[in-house]
DNA sequence: CACAATTAGATTGTGTACAATTAATATTTT
DNA sequence: AAAATATTAATTGTACACAATCTAATTGTG
């Protein structure tokens, strides 16, 4: 009776810790492939923005990437040393920090897109459970913008 | 038709994507709690293995919070500084540290246990959604351990 | 027993992640 | 227009997270 007030507090009972497990463990499973590639997952989820995007501000950068600039800051420094993106300040906003995808970025785009295939064979779930943890991760997601 | 073959890198199709945000935002929610009782998310997922076990060595801590020792020894001596837990040597064997809780992280359980109540309130999943959440995170934690 | 192999934890180095602060620029308000 | 406010990045400080390496202790093997 009276421990039952404190079950919530088993690890096996709350939902944060397999979340926060798994999205580590999903990481990991990419270190190998972007070792190949000299990108580490942060560097590689900016890339995959450029890819689409070719030249974004880094407000929208961190927007899309859930990051802000203590994190972003150094990662784009780093991008930008490897010659896979430039950084200039706007044209009409001098406070924008514009980033720009390089010709060597775009070619690390051939080389990464074998990525998601492999680690998919990693991950054993089948499609419709991909497509059910994707839509209750993004409610999860969606929520909390809301309580911004 | 070329364009297809690049959409797999497009950041809306990749699962690990929402699962390192959810995870990050669901962490998030936690830490105005954690930081009234001073505990970080890390310690706190260590203090809870600690509310159920007692005593357990770092080595088997490590195995359940998927942590390596680069990140539990710091995690270990600031709890330790805290008075919340003990670090002693295995009496059989001088390898292991025996991690113990102590009266101090004992009472802590008392404030920490209206913590998940308050996170539950904040992740707008229904009880069937946290249930398939929860079964998908670990079949995909699950897989992970079979592959080492 | 000796010695090779294994195991557990600590240390070192790199790279996030984020809160809080700062500096520069732009916008709004009076 | 001047002053107050807001916005964007960069910086600073703390705390992971993990690979690689190191040290000490234990176990396995001949």
């Amino acid at each position: 009776m009276k421990n039952q007030e404190f079950d919530s507090l088993k690890l096996q009972n709350q939902l944060c810790f397999p979340l926060y497990v798994a999205s580590k463990e999903v990481v990991k499973k990419y270190r190998p492939y972007l070792d190949s590639i000299d990108l580490t997952y942060t560097q590689y989820i900016t890339m995959m923005v450029l890819w689409e995007r070719k030249e974004i501000s880094a407000k929208d950068l961190g927007d899309i990437l859930y990051l802000d600039s203590g994190t972003l800051t150094p990662v784009l420094k780093s991008l930008e040393k490897k010659n896979l993106i430039t950084r200039t300040r706007g044209a009409n906003d001098e406070r924008l920090l514009i980033v720009s995808i390089t010709q060597n970025g775009e070619d690390l785009k051939k080389q990464a897109v074998e990525i998601p295939r492999a680690i998919a064979n990693c991950v054993n779930l089948n499609e419709s459970e991909a497509v059910e943890l994707y839509r209750l991760l993004y409610k999860i997601i969606g929520n909390n913008d809301n309580a911004k």
